[in-house]
RNA sequence: UGGGAGAUCGUCCAAUGGCAGGACAGCAGACUCUGGAUCUGCUUAUCUAGGUUCGAAUCCUAGUCUCCCAGCCA
């Protein structure tokens, strides 16, 4: 159940709903098509596909794709697939800016003839200096003034295709001296003889973000157009142009909020792109990445990660949320609907010497104990298993309840078995421990009543089958990965154990047609998922999560 | 030293002049065939200084700190 939150982006459309200013309620998530999907567009997912749901209205996808030097097909198709996989349904409602062009271009035309917009041939640097500085106003083109026929005429050459890359610009004429920079006539239209991933090469002028973004928004009939804190100097500007275009369609009203950060990662798409162009990960869908791929192949679920968004709310102070939040999410998601399952990371072979050799039995498993219709199924069990080498100690110290020389455990859903002798090699280290078992603990309960302190998974040596097991961990070793010392970036905190592969890991057969993506809960060890990289016979899994680990809080504790 | 925005437990979000509350994290305990889950309890916060008011996180004044803006990116 996701409890439906409150916060003020929706108190203002509480306020529209009531006064009647809108009959109903359009938003859209309008990505540039030039990169993959982060959390942090899942947030912004979650809230514009979220209000659209909760007001019966609708939300649209729309393709921001205004810069043909920088998008391509691929990421349209990747935050198509991304944006269905959280759960969300543009129906029809599938847009692109470019398919405004035409609309984009004429209302540019009408701003020249309205003298509210000009042709300017100062160059890059040239209008650097013009446009002043923070503290210092702009100075005028010395083209500002151009008869509109004039402007009429060069936009047109523009658009003909006549001038060369950067030969001039259209700008709005608003108010070089106003202390918002994007005041300071901004650039509406510049040419760009680039291929576009959809109009191809129809066009060689485009229309900047802060023009055509408006427009778009009011062609949709999009109510609320809602953003990220670094465009609120942008909102005089957006409706600026509104204002002046009266574009057909409504009068959106941008609302901005703080985009999401999360401890131990970083979130912008240029340091995304170094960690895959450098190859300090393995992809785009590298498990420890932040994007939605990423996550998606760590094995974190769509609805965990619209129940942390709804979680880390929706306001405009900036802020870091802890990454502890994301995954007791992933946790408790995965807690009511991961089968249980057991599998041995590190295999330590136990003998049990008093079982009759040859022999195998089934016994039986819940499969999930949060969820009674999951069933149950059958494990098999012989003289032979493997436990995990953690799971036992020579000398154990005090809080240690797990299997020691003389001490007895349960074997999950199978006997209590007490170690009677490790067995070691030339190094000292225990390579076989050697137990016997009570027939009468048959299940794991004691007739007799007696406890064991500890529970142990385990698997049967000669029906587990071999998988191997990525072991994923923080990828940054700091909650802000950018407070490195002096002279350092990012890259300096990569943690250095952000992936263990383990490659002799054993898991119960039941494990033997489990599908990619399949969400599994390896008793005691955490949430492991099935990753793209698995096949029959060779099984691949990557951790998702760990169980919340009490042994390993004393063990820390203790160092 | 221009303009815009924001400051509440360790973290995130609420309280819209009337007992500062929730979640995560942390700590302690209960329970447990997962040291999981579940349950119980506890610790911890209004940026500062003035003012208005019976009463201020909220209103006013002055300050402090943080973030954003000088792309023909979005």
């Amino acid at each position: 159940m996701e409890a439906k939150p409150t916060n003020f982006i929706r108190e203002i459309i509480d306020a529209d709903v009531a006064s009647g200013k809108h009959k109903e309620i359009v938003t859209r998530f309008p990505p540039e098509p030039n990169g993959y999907l982060h959390i942090g567009h899942a947030k912004s997912i979650c809230i514009n596909f979220g209000i659209a749901r909760d007001y019966g209205g609708r939300c649209h996808l729309r393709m921001d794709d205004t810069n043909p030097t920088k998008e391509e097909r691929e990421y349209i198709e990747s935050i198509q697939t991304d944006v269905r996989w959280l759960g969300f349904d543009w129906g029809p409602h599938e847009y692109y800016a470019s398919d405004y062009y035409q609309q984009i271009y004429e209302h540019a035309v009408g701003l020249v003839r309205e003298g509210k917009a000009f042709v300017c041939h100062l160059n890059a640097d040239q209008m650097r200096e013009y446009r002043g500085t923070l503290t210092e106003p702009g100075k005028q083109s010395p083209y500002r003034e151009r008869s509109v026929e004039e402007n009429l005429d060069l936009f047109a050459r523009m658009k003909n295709g006549e001038f060369s890359d950067g030969h001039c610009v259209l700008r709005a004429k608003i108010d070089m001296t106003s202390p918002n920079m994007n005041m300071r006539d901004p650039v509406i239209f510049r040419i760009l003889r680039a291929s576009h991933p959809r109009t191809g090469d129809a066009w060689c002028v485009y229309p900047m973000y802060d023009f055509a973004h408006p427009l778009s928004d009011a062609f949709e009939g999009v109510t609320h157009s809602i953003c990220t804190l670094e465009f609120e100097d942008h909102r005089p500007l957006y409706d600026w142009v509104v204002r002046e275009c009266r574009p057909v369609g409504g009068t959106p009203r941008q609302i901005e909020f703080a985009r999401l950060n999360l401890s131990y990662t970083v979130m912008s798409k240029r340091k995304l792109l170094r960690l895959v162009k450098d190859g300090l990960v393995s992809g785009w869908d590298d498990p420890r990445m932040p994007t939605i791929q990423g996550m998606r192949r760590r094995g974190y679920p769509p609805t965990a990660l619209r129940a942390f968004a709804d979680r880390v709310g929706v306001a405009k102070r900036e802020s870091t949320v802890d990454l502890a939040l994301l995954e007791y999410c992933v946790r408790e998601d995965l807690n009511k609907t991961a089968p249980r399952v057991m599998a041995v990371l590190n295999p330590l072979k136990v003998v049990i010497t008093n079982y009759p050799a040859g022999e195998t039995e089934q016994l039986e498993a819940v499969n999930n104990p949060e969820d009674p219709a999951a069933g149950k199924r059958q494990v098999p069990f012989s003289r032979e298993i493997f436990i995990e080498r953690e799971d036992f100690m020579e000398n154990p110290p005090p809080k240690f309840f797990r299997l020691a020389p003389g001490r007895e455990v349960r074997l999950r859903y199978a006997y209590f078995i007490k170690c009677a002798e490790a067995i070691k090699n030339a190094a000292g280290e225990v390579t076989e421990l050697r137990c016997t078992y009570d027939p009468a603990t048959r299940g794991g309960d004691a007739p007799d009543g007696r406890k064991v302190k500890a529970t142990l998974h385990w698997v049967d040596a000669g029906c587990s089958l071999a998988a191997e097991v990525r072991l994923y961990d923080k990828l940054f070793t700091r909650e802000n990965p950018e407070a490195g010392p002096e002279g350092t970036d990012f890259s300096a905190n990569l943690n250095p154990d952000s992936l263990k592969v383990l490659s002799d890991c054993r898991v119960e057969p039941h494990l033997a047609a489990a599908q990619p993506e399949s969400r599994w809960q390896f008793e005691r060890l955490g949430y492991f998922c099935v990753d793209n990289d698995s096949a029959p016979g060779k099984l691949v899994f990557n951790r998702t999560v760990t169980l919340k680990d009490e042994w390993a809080k004393i063990q820390k504790r203790g160092a």
